[in-house]
DNA sequence: ATGAAAGCGCTAACAG
DNA sequence: CTGTTAGCGCTTTCAT
């Protein structure tokens, strides 16, 4: 038998100083080593360096947390305000969530995610923040907290928000033109031909509501007609209140903006179960550019969101702000891609 | 101007100590009240409570993770081994992570979201686990690092893995029975009438492994010839490779296995593009049953995993070990969902 | 039922 | 360059 279990895990050196009698030095010193602080004989680091490694030592990041008053973890909530069901699940934010994973472990970050039902809890937020366990939040999705984020923001810096711009609002947001990304579908919806147009979609959340506003812009300017058929985001009954929909108003509606692209895509299953052609008789729209916009048949016309670069700006924007700047909120121009359905 | 800041944040009540001045007590019974411990007088705790409200304190959880040795963290790690490429994306395990932090967040417990790349990092788990950030770890697919959490199963307790079993495998692993799914799948291939099969995926991931191993124990038995068509999961070359894979062998295939249902969606996309009926000619099944399998063209038969099974069942046996307890793997059966593709 | 005191593991002055 | 010391904020004996 070895004298030493050099797995590490399991073994006698937990802490710090456990290492530092090892190494016939101070815990001081190791803590300085192993933080690479230049202020260490390289000889003495190499030592302890040495040692940590033969028994797999890490630093406990709960101490260090508590003595530097920071965490190295970022926490991610999830607030699901409207349509209380449970799961996260829309494609959209999941692939956000996977981008923003990847962003911060470049930057050395970790991330907590947090799914939040603010119905049952009055203060998620304040919660989070106040729970000590994070250095800054990213909360993806406004839903029908705007107030309560704002109220927020006012007194706690390191927080950006995915969502939708308002003129005026406090807190740090960004996120895609809506309003901009709503009046290019429906311009296109007409130019492909529609006459009378449907938004399909709950209107409720902030940033459907900018869409929604966007093709009312563009419907009024140019005296087409517009109506709402609302829709949940649950795939189960997605389906049939767009059945629903399509029973009522079948033969009128001609263009449909879909919120999204999966909403769409649900739409066209349907179009195409009451044998309705696509573009021909019906032309739609989506938003967001998901992978599946362009393997429905035919492919989907969309208003692309660059989610890369949301990402990339939630965790630039959160980061500036943890350095105590006060950062400007960041929108990204929509992107009309025309593929066959309009 | 009020005397006291009752939006909490930004005020002066910080700690347990700041509290416990304010309401005339020890910081000791504050921490017993706000604990809900038993022992503490019904009048004190009520004032305490009301204190804490009105201040909007809660306790920092790093300083009462470090004392307790324990953090109400669970880890999540996704390893990224094969398929290098950044993002997660995967739906399968992202609809997976939503229904774990829902889970999860149920127990009381946080989620910590960690991508791992094994190759540039030898110890991914160790350090994880070492971190003392986290109660317990769950990782999200064996990727190629089986023989890594194989290694570190024996010394720590607290993990439950989602992948494939293999015969006395010490790890605790949750997961479809895959090879099962695999003669499910080429079962109805044939049944559907193929006569030449083709397995269209990467069978290096050992999940994936098993599902062709479990095609291909069907394909012997019957005589059926089954080849592989590798492919990456990336969405871009996914589509180049598989109409490579299809102006190779158009003609000869009649019977395509997906290894997922995202590579079988892109597969009909370009089958449709080279003018091939699905399932007059070329007949199709994929895996999963993610809500994309519903809104194919036609619309895609599959080999169902039940994920919702699957994330219940991991938290559920982690909680298990978290309490000591040496728990078995949970492999969970397969369902062969027919629709109109085979 | 409550207070006093020790200490979780680490880091950052402050000495030397 | 290194050791010593104090203390991050909380929980938990041990007294009372």
């Amino acid at each position: 038998m070895g004298e030493s279990d050099t797995k590490g895990r399991g073994a006698g050196v937990r802490t710090i100083t456990d290492l530092a009698r090892l190494a016939g030095v101070s815990p001081g010193t190791v803590s300085r080593a192993l933080a690479g602080k230049s202020l260490v004989n390289a000889r003495t680091r190499e030592k302890i360096e040495a040692l940590a490694r033969e028994h797999g030592f890490r630093p406990n990041q709960m101490a260090s947390g508590l003595r530097r008053q920071k965490t190295g973890v970022i926490g991610v909530a999830i607030p699901l305000g409207h349509d209380v069901r449970q799961q996260i699940s829309d494609t959209f934010f999941m692939t956000l969530l996977g981008l923003l994973a990847d962003e911060l472990t470049d930057k050395g970050y970790d991330l907590m995610l947090r799914r939040v039902v603010p119905m049952n809890d009055e203060d998620w937020l304040d919660r989070y923040i106040g729970s000590g366990m994070v250095d800054g939040v990213i909360v993806i999705g406004q839903s029908d907290q705007f107030d309560r984020i704002e109220e927020v923001a006012d007194g706690y810096l390191p927080m950006v928000v995915w969502g939708n711009h308002t003129q005026g609002q406090r807190h740090c947001v960004v996120g895609t033109d809506n309003r901009l990304g709503g009046r290019m579908a429906a311009e296109r919806l007409i130019a492909a031909g529609a006459t009378s147009l449907a938004f399909l979609g709950d209107t409720a959340p902030i940033e459907f509501a900018a869409r929604y506003a966007g093709a009312r812009d563009v419907a009024m300017r140019l005296g087409v007609p517009l109506r709402v058929l609302p829709t949940h985001l649950a795939p189960d009954q997605l389906s049939e209140e767009i059945a629903a929909h399509l029973a009522g108003n079948a033969g009128e509606v001609d263009g449909i903006f879909a919120a999204t692209d999966t909403i769409a895509a649900a739409c066209m299953a349907q179009l195409r179960a009451r044998g309705l052609a696509v573009p021909e008789q019906v032309r739609i729209v989506g938003f967001d550019d998901l992978p599946i916009a362009s393997q429905t048949v035919p492919p989907l016309t969309t208003i692309r969101q660059d989610i890369h670069a949301g990402a990339r700006g939630l965790v630039d924007l959160l980061l500036r702000r943890l350095a105590g700047e006060e950062t400007e909120s960041l929108v990204l121009p929509p992107q009309l891609k025309i593929r066959a359905s309009a």
